[in-house]
DNA sequence: TCAGGGTTGAAACGTTCGTTTTAAGCGCAG
DNA sequence: CTGCGCTTAAAACGAACGTTTCAACCCTGA
């Protein structure tokens, strides 16, 4: 019969895999880490998962479902596309700069969408596609219809591109290149803002310099 | 006295260990499989770098001082901003893309932005500051001078973050998500293209979506 | 209470890693 | 030729890794 303390070591090796992953990457992390941070015994990866890869699977899998992202938006009958942009670079760098969640949890992600894995493709078609496809409708409702769909998917990662800049492991480039003071200003809300509006003045929607009488989103 | 083969042994490790750093990052890159590709013995990363470390350092620094990238460019009095941007996006999407040069230099490098290390900030003075103040000058004659230099420093980061977008370890996720024929098509010319356009776009330089009469760079 | 399966702990296993040691090879000045 | 730095080769070292073993433990059902 199942213990009830098997679930909670098994939970607490996943979190503390998650962790471990993240800050050190696959091959740099040892299981001894883990199981240290786990409160747990080294063979516990060997009984619970079978070897350290499957933890690793599995702890990527667990990160983006233990409440790391919002279930997707939905916005009433009528949102103005520009104000549906907005919501979906702000989700998107909410993850990215971890100011909500766990930071190991959005860090972990992007270190495979850096450095795949096999955990990769089932974390693709699992989540990133499913948010990829929300700004693909997003974006088709802010172009002329005329555009064709490949050119759609450029601006979809252009869009992408200029969040995933601001990674966590972006920063200490950042930080040389702007000073640490000036890179800290580059906060969610302001992100946000030149994000958006960079990307609406680039689909011709409005200017990106503020001028009097110019529309806001 | 120093032997002749010294710096051929010497100079063989630094592009074997370029090489295999950058298939596999430092930590799972071991000195066997350099030493190996080198066709030296083990003994020898010792004897010339000291330990495994001072040789990855050497290898970021030889990666992109054995010509990686053409010298900063210079364009003749007079080059509309509009031309130097798209000449500057070509480049870095060159480096990127490694359509011209050795692969695993470019990747070296890419690696070392995404994961830092001791190396990271020689580069970053070395190399990057210099093409960053670049993009910097390029920005500056495409935007009103009324604009904080902080803003403009977000436009270089947006820049910067749809080329960047376009790095060899985002493949597999691009392909999974446009299929491998679309993502193909996504080469130097059209990332140039759609990158240099959405940018001017942004600005308001130009219109992204092609309009009789609109002007072209 | 007792037997038995699920789970954990401590120790050890075999492997591979980076590094070191030791000796031989090489080219040249004396 | 001889002796002496510089360089390379082969082998081994100690440490750390992932993994396995096995006995003890705990909980539950009979």
């Amino acid at each position: 019969m199942k213990n009830a303390s098997t679930d909670d070591t098994r939970r607490r090796l996943l979190e503390a895999a998650g962790q471990v992953f993240a800050e050190r990457g696959f091959q740099a992390a040892t299981v001894r880490e883990i199981c240290g941070r786990a409160g747990a015994n080294v063979a516990a990866v060997n009984y619970h998962f079978g070897d350290k890869e499957r933890l690793y699977i599995e702890a990527v899998r667990y990160a983006h479902c233990s409440g790391i992202d919002a279930p997707d938006p939905t916005w009433p009958e009528g949102t103005p596309p520009e104000r549906k942009l907005r919501d979906f670079i702000r989700g998107m760098l909410e993850n990215i700069l971890h100011d909500t969640r766990p930071a190991w949890q959005a860090q972990l992600i992007v270190r495979e969408l850096i450095e795949p894995s096999q955990a990769c493709v089932e974390m693709v078609e699992n989540y990133i596609r499913g948010k990829y496809d929300i700004l693909q409708a997003i974006l088709a409702e802010l172009m002329p219809p005329e555009v064709p769909p490949s050119d759609r998917r450029l601006v979809a990662f252009s869009v992408v591109g200029q969040c995933l800049y601001y990674t966590k492991i972006h920063k200490p480039i950042g930080e040389l290149l702007v000073g640490e003071d000036e890179y800290r200003s580059f906060d969610l809300d302001r992100l946000t803002d030149h994000i958006t509006r960079f990307t609406l003045a680039a689909l011709g929607r409005q200017p990106l310099f503020a001028r009097p009488g110019g529309a806001r989103v």
